[in-house]
DNA sequence: TGGATTTATGAAAACGTTTTCATAAATTCG
DNA sequence: CGAATTTATGAAAACGTTTTCATAAATCCA
């Protein structure tokens, strides 16, 4: 049974069956004409000599790799196991294979992998950035060199030409807004993440627009836009709840935090929701896991896997153009939970459209 | 600055530098003689025309493509998750792509990646099986062209020849019991995976030979050997609890079952940890989180991660040989939470070694 | 100084596939 | 029936590297 010997070829295949090469290559892919019974042939030698397609030869011969690369910051953040779950599946029943990088959110980094993925030559490219890339000349190479790249989730300002999917973030932090307001909040703040990343910045924008919206205050000290940390998020609730004017909401922008506010509320006999509401963002399982469970913002993380996959199978039989492409933009929604429900009559309804 | 042209090759740059393709060959790789004033201005050209090796030329030439492949039943799985963030922040380090599959935990597809990572002539192979995996012949392949191949977790068993990484199952069921019996529990059950896996048949294993050893009763209808499913776990636990003799306490081989059966307890008036204790395994961050926190086996996985690297670089740069190598244990710790704490006296202490 | 060694470079083959260009055989059909 | 078309196959080149085999130049050292 065990062949434990060197790789078969086509030439192999040929000589075999005292054919040539070109003819045993049509025969293997159903490419051109080959007799009916000489493609039963080579399919049998092939099977018998356990024949498998060196696709290092087929791919320097084609320009084509079949592969495809990716580069995200972690992957075991749930939002991005999600997603690369359904890239992943997607692009193996399309017969691609998913090369993965993590940037571990280190711009330096995502300038390396996308360096080691060109020369790869993968046959297109799905990134999602750090939060501190700023310059993103690096994925210059892959549109020079007509390679179809695509950005989903993090992705780079509307200045820098790129087909993109992602989130509406906007839109997601408008409704905790909402939400927020319609539970009766009125001293509402948020722990947010770095305004250097396109989602922490339009969710800011649509949180703070819907605030406006409802006729409530933004209060600076309420906010905070940095590194979403465990530690940087106990700083800021420990700033806020020192201060005079403490939050009885709270938008987090990111449900692992949302976690450690509601740890910290717990230790610090902060009662959620009554005292404080929270609205966290992802969907994590967690989120529904805790004790309370927690309100958040899901961002349908399958559907955006397979818009990707649909969008870049698009791209790579369309020739690339320079014409604009607006971005994709997918929906959000608000899944309710116990850290804000409505237990306590509101005073002061807002008027609401 | 932008190139937007086709890929600049090996020639271009001796063209470029009246040089021959060997000697630009060899100035990029540091191999053999070349005078240090060429392998500058080689270097400078390459920088110019933004030169990038053709991994495929490359690795056709050198049988080598310096790719990995990893097969895993699921990447947003927590342990596994961790294990895939090590294992490629390594290798990448070491200059090594990784391709990653996802089985599914379908023996079918996880063959057909097989298939496809063989093709792709990846210089060697990390797998996780299928828990349905029961003919491992589809690996063979690998040893057969001398690819180092490396199981971890989910291993074949000991009658197939490979190498092998495992966390001590034997040992998390062990300890798992003994906590359970030291809390002072006396109906102890187990819901646990399919034995077909070792991982299940190990913890099954250790966890009844540590009952037995406390001089515990191994009561069968308190043993639930099945899909680790939610429907299957609480169809269990609902058997379990409308029978005479319910259980006091409760190994549940995966931390996401563990927190499925503290939901279902606590919707139930079970209480934990007064009337049900609760291990899980593999100490899964939501464990933290849930109320009450849940105590379970850590099985270190980053350590697996590393171990995992270590072990297949090693193997990339010996000589395959036939000889058996013992697989790697890998430690687990018991990590304990709210779900055993010790609330009630112990009216029938056992007496412990 | 001159033979041995070391350093530096080039020509050409090789890796395994696919495809273009030919050509021959079989089939169609006016 | 014979010309046109379709079907079937082969020879050879090409994809971009790396490496072996040469050979020439520079350096060593007795």
């Amino acid at each position: 049974m065990k062949e434990n010997q060197q790789h078969h070829t086509i030439l192999d295949l040929a000589a075999a069956l005292k054919l040539s090469p070109a003819t045993v290559s049509r025969a293997l892919n159903n490419t051109s004409y080959v007799k009916k019974e000489t493609k039963q042939r080579v399919m049998e030698m092939a099977l018998k000599l356990g024949y498998r397609k060196n696709t290092m030869a087929a791919g320097l011969r084609n320009s084509k790799t079949n592969t495809i690369g990716l580069i995200l910051p972690k992957i075991s953040m749930f939002f991005h196991a999600e997603v690369v779950t359904v890239v992943q599946n997607l692009l193996h029943a399309q017969g691609y294979n998913l090369l993965i990088g993590q940037s571990n959110d280190d711009p330096a980094m995502e300038k390396e992998l996308s360096e080691t993925f060109f020369s790869s030559r993968v046959d297109a490219m799905i990134v999602s950035c750090t939060l501190q890339t700023i310059d993103f000349s690096h994925f210059d190479i892959f549109a020079d060199h007509q390679v179809p790249i695509l950005f989903y989730d993090r992705v780079p300002p509307g200045n820098y030409k790129a087909r993109v999917i992602k989130g509406d973030d906007f839109q997601g932090g408008f409704i905790a807004g909402q939400h927020l307001a319609e539970a009766g909040c009125r001293n509402i703040g948020m722990i947010n993440g770095p305004m250097t990343s396109n989602i922490y910045e339009a969710r800011a924008a649509g949180f703070m627009g819907s605030l406006q919206y409802f006729n409530l205050p933004v209060r600076k000290t309420l906010f905070y836009h940095q590194e979403l940390s465990t530690e940087q998020t106990i700083a800021a609730l420990k700033k806020m709840f020192a201060a005079k004017n403490k939050p009885d909401g709270l938008f987090v922008t990111s449900d692992r935090n949302a976690v450690t506010v509601v740890q910290y509320a717990k230790e610090n006999g902060i009662r959620i929701p009554e005292d404080l509401r929270i609205v966290g963002y992802s969907n994590d399982p967690v989120t529904a896991v805790i004790s309370p469970s927690i309100t958040t913002i899901d961002q349908f993380p399958s559907l955006f896997g397979s818009k990707l996959v649909e969008t870049l199978l698009e791209m790579m039989d369309t020739i690339q153009t320079d014409e604009y492409i607006p971005a994709v933009v997918t929906p959000v929604k608000l899944v309710e939970r116990e850290s804000t429900s409505i237990l306590k009559p509101i005073i002061n309804p807002i008027k609401l459209k």
